[in-house]
RNA sequence: GCGCCCGUAGCUCAGGCGGAUAGAGCAACGGAUUUCUAAUCCGUAGGUCGCAGGUUCGAGUCCUGCCGGGCGUGCCA
């Protein structure tokens, strides 16, 4: 179903090219400012008649004779400078209501006209360090774009590009080994599932990482150890090999589990770690060399990218290989991002990434298209977000300084909002309020980021992520749950929803609460559209979050159940449908779940 | 020094190619419950959009300068 939106300008910008005889005419149709003036305004006549030098309203006049829009809209108003006021016709809306309620699959929001295959980067952990609170946002910003593009119809293909690789790895191999013995790890793989969790050695990974870091700095035989260790691997030896997969197991199934916890749809098979491109390494620094891009410069060999200065305002490079020979993330992203395009024929790669790496991602482009390893037409974004801070506007760090771990950050969100449930409903089972409360703590926490501009920094607080008012998740599961609990009355009412809603061939909207309600649904799309085109989740939180407020204002002056029949189907239908609306976004698109009962 | 991001109500923040009287939420104050979950709803109050210029019929939005904050700026990622 085409958008309204979408309908609107087609048709205004059509009139305005009828009325002066040039086609760079955009109607520039916006929802209204203010409801006084409509439902939507276009605010593209005084634009235009600035270009051809002529009176904004006279235009705007000339425009709405040419114009036929009675199927959608009461007559158009030309209003102020030269604004054209717009107010749907309740036939139209029931229309579109009705158009839903038959394929509500969608909820009337079309596929993309041409599916593209894009490649999505995120959350990319460190391997040997548990995820905290900075891997946050990369990985829900990130999977929340991904759902976006699917719905849309895209071929998304997730990139978890962790950090799987390094000098550190050299030690914490050797610290392995000591403790355990190849047959071991023989042994282990056996019994893959068991050993990943039970493993007593590797249980707390970051308490192996201080360990074997405080071996190296003081025990000199260890040292030398954790240097074979690294130069086995970097020579791709098994036996060295073969203890940095166990690690790199141990760790992933570690992170696995808060993907799980969080909603995220990072599978295995998304995983495409740095060391993945260990070969392609020094194909990349030589065929930089050949093409003449890259030059040794102070031992390094570096790139200098056009318009990009340093301090003294001389060139700053992008090193792909210190002076020791070592190659660092900027060689990995460009083998990466060849991969993308050569294998996976990327036609869009996104970046999920903080807002510090704005520089390397310029500087990582800039070299990819001098190399010409990126054609025009593949789009290159990085969509960056800024810090999670503490309640003192520090980023967030515990009392200790260290950084938050992300299941212990869960961990209590769902604890504090258990004892909600406890308090609210005290008769609930206890599996049922322990299934609230993993929804609604762990939704708050998710949706306290997405509901933000993710470009700002924003301070984290459980008090008011979990707070009943305001743009938060537990008010939108509140307003789902009220839906529902409408539904469940229905049955011992014996009111057959299901029965009601399929036969549905009118609608009966007069009340302003209903009408509200209607035109709102009916923005669904322009809302994922709005979210999408800049990577932002917070207009689609910003839409969710309104439109329970409509619907909230409905259900305090609409009755359902006890509506006179000629009402009560089309009361039935905008609950049902602000149900769908609200699942769909808040489970499929933001993956956070919803409750029947809260 | 240079570059990037930011500065909007007491607090936390929205603000889609420049559009009409700058919006929410929290906190404050006042109302609403014989009614499908009051975890709600309705209302009141609260603003030199950091400052100063400029472009424009029109600027929170674009340009210039300044002030204040954050981040980055050659061998970490």
């Amino acid at each position: 179903m085409k958008p309204t939106i979408a309908i609107l300008e087609e048709r205004i910008s059509a009139a305005m090219v009828a009325a002066v005889g040039r086609d760079d005419c955009a109607a520039i149709v916006r929802p209204s400012t203010d409801p006084k003036f409509g439902d939507y305004q276009a605010n593209g006549v005084m634009a235009l008649a600035k270009k051809v030098k002529t009176n904004p309203r006279k235009l705007a006049e000339e425009v709405v004779k040419n114009l036929d829009l009675d199927d959608i809209c009461e007559p158009p108003e030309v209003a102020g400078p030269g604004f054209i006021n717009l107010r749907l016709k309740p036939e139209f809306l029931a229309d579109r209501l009705l158009e839903i309620n038959k394929t509500s699959a969608n909820l009337g929001i079309d596929k993309a006209a041409v599916p593209k295959t894009i490649v999505v980067d995120f959350s990319s952990p460190n391997i040997a360090k548990q995820m905290h609170v900075g891997h946050l946002r990369s990985t829900i910003i990130g999977d929340c774009i991904c759902r976006i593009l699917k719905f849309l119809g895209h071929n998304v293909i997730r990139q978890n590009h962790i950090g799987d690789w390094g000098t550190q790895f050299g030690m914490l191999c050797a610290l392995f080994r000591d403790k355990t013995t190849a047959e071991d790890i023989e042994e282990f793989k056996k019994i893959e599932d068991e050993w990943l969790s039970d493993d007593e050695i590797l249980k707390d990974i970051e308490a192996f990482y201080r360990e074997a870091k405080q071996k190296y700095d003081s025990d000199e035989d260890f040292a030398a150890d954790a240097r074979d260790a690294i130069a086995g691997l970097q020579k791709g030896q098994e036996y060295w090999k073969k203890y940095w997969q166990a690690i790199v197991g141990v760790s992933e199934s570690h992170y696995m589990e808060i993907y799980r916890n969080l909603g995220v749809t990072l599978r295995d098979k998304d995983i495409r770690g740095e060391s993945a491109y260990n070969d392609d390494l020094p194909v990349v620094v030589d065929e930089l060399k050949e093409a003449g891009l890259a030059k040794e410069s102070d031992g390094a060999i570096c790139v200098f990218p056009e318009g990009f200065k340093n301090k003294e305002g001389d060139p700053l490079p992008f090193i792909i290989c210190k002076s020791d020979g070592a190659y660092l993330y900027a060689t990995t992203d460009l083998a990466a991002l060849r991969y993308r395009v050569n294998e996976l024929k990327a036609n869009a790669i996104i970046y999920v990434t903080d807002a510090r790496q704005k520089l390397h991602f310029e500087m990582l482009f800039a070299v990819a298209k001098m190399a010409k390893w990126v054609s025009d037409d593949i789009e290159l974004s990085h969509v960056m977000f800024g810090s999670v801070l503490g309640e003192d506007g520090t980023p967030l760090k515990t009392r200790s300084g260290e950084n938050v771990k992300l299941k212990e950050l869960l961990d209590e969100a769902v604890e504090r909002a258990k004892s909600v449930v406890e308090e609210k409903n005290p008769n609930f089972s206890e599996d049922k309020k322990k299934q609230i409360a993993k929804a609604v703590g762990v939704g708050a926490v998710k949706y306290a980021d997405y509901s933000n501009n993710r470009t700002s920094d924003y301070v984290f607080s459980f008090d008011k992520m979990l707070a009943m008012d305001g743009n938060t998740a537990p008010y939108m599961q509140y307003a789902y749950a009220r839906i529902k609990s409408i539904e469940r009355k229905a049955q011992t009412k014996d009111v057959d929803i299901e029965d009601e809603l399929a036969g549905l061939q009118t609608l009966n909207l007069t009340e302003p609460a209903e009408l509200d309600l209607a035109k709102y649904l009916i923005r669904y799309g322009e809302a994922i559209q709005a979210a999408i085109a800049d990577y932002r989740p917070n207009y689609l939180t910003a839409y969710l979050y309104e439109l329970a407020q409509k619907f909230s204002a409905f259900y305090t002056n609409c009755p359902v159940l006890k509506a006179e029949p000629g009402k009560r189907p089309t009361r039935l239908l905008l609950c049902d449908l602000t149900a769908k609306t609200i699942k769909h976004g808040l489970s499929e698109l933001l993956g956070i779940e919803v409750v029947e009962q809260m």
